[in-house]
DNA sequence: CATGAATGAGTTTTCATTCAT
DNA sequence: CATGAATGAAAACTCATTCAT
């Protein structure tokens, strides 16, 4: 299962192997019950090449954060296009987001859980992270309602909260999606859009929002 | 910090210490991170007390997990009254929920991401909690859509969906209330009511969901 | 399993009982896997009063071991009667030495496995007791070789050594009949009659079998 | 008294001194007395060598025990030459097992006590040996029958029976040859050939010793 | 570059043993 | 007498980390 044992490899190449393995051991077992030994293993490497490259386990976790949250964070921006308009862009956003945590598991597990729950130095850089698509997703709704030409002043904190209830919802139907049978990531989006955009109310009056075509 | 050292307590006192003390260092730590000397020190006891007491590392997470969540559930319960319109009841669990969380911030770090990260026996523990509230959620919204006599036919899956949309929603509004200066249960309350209630588009509409007073 | 609860019973009944208890446990689990709770437990008496009455595991262990060997003994005297040849007398003996066995094999074990396995105190109070068996079989050759009118002088240590031989025997056959389905006490002791009687028969014709010289 | 402590050796090396040391600590002190710290004090390493190397307490004493059995097997079987008449045949093995176990007390330990007093898994490593001696020894038996063209029928349990008679013997007299002040393996096994041999002979001249009724 | 050999420091867990009531 | 409450000390085992080759 581990990358074939090829020898003489750039050292760029070793580490993103040494980082897949990571990643994947890390969201298996979390960051505590991860050992540096299974890590090595599934890379195909000796240990202390390990260390030489990335010094430590704490060192290596951080670098697992990095790469994972900058690979998410481009996913959701290449999801999206700037010449539509504010709804169908969160829409593109929330495909993105789910299509990816959909397809990498693990790495969503180390992002959502297990950097989280590993004090301050990891949830540090996921809050980074996690802070960039807050505010992504806090411009998208400000442009939304700058289109509408209405409400011009929702105050920014209320902005603020309801950008973090949405990307909370977002993660939460994330794992759902996941462990649901037959969770897509286009249900999870059309749930989400639903609840977000058309609110409890609106649906219960039957008026849902509706998701575009393609 | 921890307990004053006071000697020979009956047994039911000190495993009430224990869980104390086990719950604010889980929550602090982590699960593997938490050290069973660490727990015992907080809690002002030798370390063979706590296995006399809790047999097991895992058996003392159980523990923690279990009384936590009874309390989480209690707490929403007790803060709901049934004489009440649907989205008072749902404004008034809210309200307890973000109440309760905010007050015991290490205990709902153990629910929320300590129990959901170290496998199955755990998760599960806290998934039956989840289940439940995401039901009586569930339940509120259907109750509401019938008060409104409309939309007689939101499907069952839906519903669900959007019941663990807004449980999601509510549990990152947790840590976000927790963690932003000034923050309060009634404000984290007010925002997710309006996020779910009448949705954004409602918002920016002017339309706003207004909380009751008390 | 344990002795029945019986309150405010006199010292030296609770003492036998906290005994055959320590006795079936050492026996089964070995010296060090015992633990004094499993003991005190199956005596049906607390902790604190085993050690108030026998001071240390160490002590009941000993407490044991003399309380046993003292009854293997008297069991294998009085199964033999003076007036009777010598050979009738071996065979008595082993009979009894047998039966005794056979019917209380934990205090067998913790005579012939445990006791000596765990240490100068306790190996030398089973010793003292060997050395009395092995005195008294000496002592029979020697008056069966009387007996007999020949041989007057087998030297000392050449019986002492056909003595230690028998009784080593006689151990090792004692496991083996305990083990075997179907054996019984008067099987092991005829077989070993056989094996040692017609043995020494010919050393006391003056017909030993002799070593080759390399 | 431990291996001196020098540095980087192959792993077999590594390996074999640390099975010295861990066969002359339980030897000692037996199976649950004996501390791996002990153990690896001794060996001139560090404890979690150790476990790299041998992976348990349980693993580390099995393999005690293989090697220790395989080296007395093969000790007896090498001190007898085939093209000798059965009596040489069983003296010489005598004499190859009272020396190995002289001069490896501790060996000796662990094979005749500790592994027999901890439960299956061990004891029945030492099963195996035994009952290899054992029809060892029945097999002499039985050629030394057919040679003296006598007693063609010696049931089959009865010879079992011997075996294991002359075996037990053995085993005990090794103890106390060690014990015994000058006791040298050529006077344990002339004890004992003595015992048995004349015996046995009585026994296939169709003379045996009969036992009393009652 | 790469690795087999090696370890210091810490983990959970258990047990014989003792007070205070 | 009898016991529930409590602990000091040590055991097996693991892991991140580093040399020497």
């Amino acid at each position: 299962m581990g990358a074939v044992k090829t020898k003489r490899m750039p050292r760029a190449v070793r580490e993103q192997q040494m980082l897949d393995a990571a990643v994947e051991i890390f969201g298996r077992r979390g960051y505590m019950a991860a050992s540096m030994d299974e890590i090595a293993e599934l890379a195909g490497v000796s240990k202390p090449l390990v260390y030489l490259y990335l010094n430590s386990k704490e060192d290596l976790f951080t670098a697992c954060i990095r790469r994972e949250a900058k690979a998410l964070v481009d996913a959701v921006r290449s999801g999206v296009r700037t010449d539509v308009p504010a709804d169908r862009r969160l829409w593109d956003g929330l495909l993105a987001f789910f299509a990816h945590t959909g397809r990498h598991p693990h790495a969503w597990s180390v992002l959502h859980l297990q950097a989280r729950t590993h004090g301050e130095p990891f949830a540090a850089e996921v809050a980074a992270m996690r802070a960039e698509i807050v505010a992504f997703v806090t411009h998208l709704i400000a442009v939304a309602a700058r289109e509408a030409h209405r409400a011009p002043d929702l105050p920014e904190q209320e902005v603020g909260g309801l950008a973090e209830a949405l990307v909370g919802a977002a993660e939460s139907l994330a794992a759902w999606a996941n462990a649901t049978e037959g969770g897509t990531p286009r249900q999870a989006a059309a749930t989400l859009m639903n609840f977000a955009w058309a609110g409890l109310g609106n649906l219960m009056a039957g008026r849902p929002w509706s998701p575009p075509e393609a």
